[in-house]
DNA sequence: TAATCGGAGACTGGGCTAGTCTCCGATATC
DNA sequence: GATATCGGAGACTAGCCCAGTCTCCGATTA
């Protein structure tokens, strides 16, 4: 359950790629071919392309085509939270299905649903989890998010 | 993404209905049938059935049969967890597949993977956070949970 | 001009989710 | 003890979506 999407994980083993070669170290920094990171991870080259193009459309990487082309991080690794690459790869965040009914659907059992706020709450403090934590935090360093339990639900045993 | 199934918010519907129904007013307290959920929130008869008999299993509900049958919660709704709900329908709780592989299957990313140990711990704060809310807090009650961002990621921009 | 990149869309197989159907066993009531 | 009303359980199905493939195109560099 609650789980990503291979794509998503593509992603994000991609994006930790691309920044430690462009900033791992300075004297090595290039452009990253889909097939390069391909191969190392095992995965296939055209999925994986199309998971890149998605990330490159949504401004998270640049691409540069040609010979010599590849990508790059658009920006800093400490300013691409997780958040946003699964976003970009599946779409808006969302624990029910009831918080974007773009079309007319309109949830059956809202008239008596009693749990919409509370999940909504839930939904909200994973996606703060989430946009807390970056590809920078991918790179070796652990990562120190914690989670602050609510009182009253202290002893629930397990 | 990320998003429950509609078994698990029908489980958790269910459980605050039932919950209500035992312990609001104790005037009234009885057990509560399949049918009548499934009437009020407007869901499958059948497929709740289902729902239900799987939560009774896990030892969440108790199950009555025969005239006057029905449903009643197994412990106090402060002692059931939103995790424990969704683990007992959606089975155990895993954002990428790598960390519950039963059969031989092995992660073919997993000898260049950086990302397993980071998301191991975001997995984690989102248990947390799920065991930490219980069906009382889905009782007209607000969850105070809150999330503790990280340091370093502040100020990433959305 | 040719080779090497990414861009993009159609297509497919398989697995999972949601929902249905059917039959069985338990129990309360008369 | 017969019967009606509950839950228990498993087989079955339709449809969706994910993962992966195939093919062709456009851009760029040498």
């Amino acid at each position: 359950m609650l789980k990503f999407s291979k794509k998503a994980d593509y992603g994000l083993m991609s994006l930790q790629h691309i920044a430690s070669v462009q900033f791992g170290d300075v004297t090595r920094a290039r452009v990253v071919k889909t097939k390069e990171i391909a191969e190392e991870y095992n995965i296939p080259t055209e999925l994986l392309a199309k998971v890149l193009q998605t990330l490159a459309k949504h401004g998270i990487i640049e691409s540069h085509n040609g010979p010599k082309g590849g990508y790059l991080l658009a920006r800093s690794a400490d300013a691409i939270s997780i958040a946003q690459v699964l976003e970009a790869i599946e779409g808006p965040l969302g624990i029910t299905d009831c918080y974007h009914d773009k079309d007319g659907s309109v949830c059956l059992q809202q008239e008596h649903c009693m749990i919409r706020t509370p999940l909504l709450k839930v939904q909200d403090s994973i996606y703060q989890l989430l946009n807390s934590m970056t590809i920078e935090d991918m790179m070796g360093g652990t990562p120190l998010i914690t989670v602050q339990s609510h009182p009253a639900a202290e002893g629930v045993e397990r």
